[in-house]
DNA sequence: CCAAACCATAACCATACGGTTATGCGTTGT
DNA sequence: ACAACGCATAACCGTATGGTTATGGTTTGG
């Protein structure tokens, strides 16, 4: 099902350490691991681990490039969370049902 | 700022026994904890403390009736973190402008 | 009135989590 | 060549988390 993607997402969004480092991906685009960490508040071994858990849940992607390493921000990888969001928000519902034909497309 | 609610909800969605939860408010409406209890796998102390995390975050609210403890889903309270979703999912954004002035309706 | 029902809290336990320092391995500049 | 860099992994640690059983306080049915 999707709803087990569902849970790494909303788990990895649970953190706030790991929604700032996915944040400044999306703002910033492309960053390397060093980069993320002068701004993380934590030492680079947790942003690297931080990175491993916001990678299972497919809300980043990286890219090697000789002793550096690229991530950047997946949002589309927030399609599952958004999908719960819409099942089980009735608020959400109500107003926006715009999002329905928005969500399906995302499905494929 | 907002970013703080949106935390308790983040968290409070990471556990899967608590959006079954969430989720069982929303499709059968109001519930007593026992009645909970019946459908959640897992003991009723349990049951009880996940109620208190998602009351935190302000997902449900409860009517004491006697000695029954009647909760409810307030998918509103999901509001935070889809405008979370909004701010950082830059996919919706390029390719669904007209929802953020919806979002921005929700605001306040 | 008294036993049973409903629920929250307490006390406890194992494990997961987020953080650290130490280390090691590939890469790169000089 | 080799020192320095970039990063991941290992080893470790304190605390938070999710679960349990035990308990106790109201409330209710008979």
């Amino acid at each position: 099902m999707k709803s087990a993607e569902a849970q790494h997402v909303f788990r990895a969004l649970a953190d706030p350490t790991r929604r700032a480092i996915f944040e400044e991906l999306v703002r910033k685009g492309e960053r390397t691991v060093h980069a993320l960490t002068a701004n993380a508040g934590v030492s680079q071994p947790a942003v690297s681990k931080h990175l491993t858990v916001l990678k299972r849940a497919k809300l980043v992607g990286n890219r090697r490039e000789g002793r550096e390493n690229h991530y950047c921000a997946r949002p589309e990888a927030l399609a599952p969370a958004a999908a719960w969001m819409k099942d089980f928000g009735a608020f959400w519902n109500e107003r926006f049902d715009r999002l329905e034909a928005v969500l399906e497309g995302m499905e494929k």
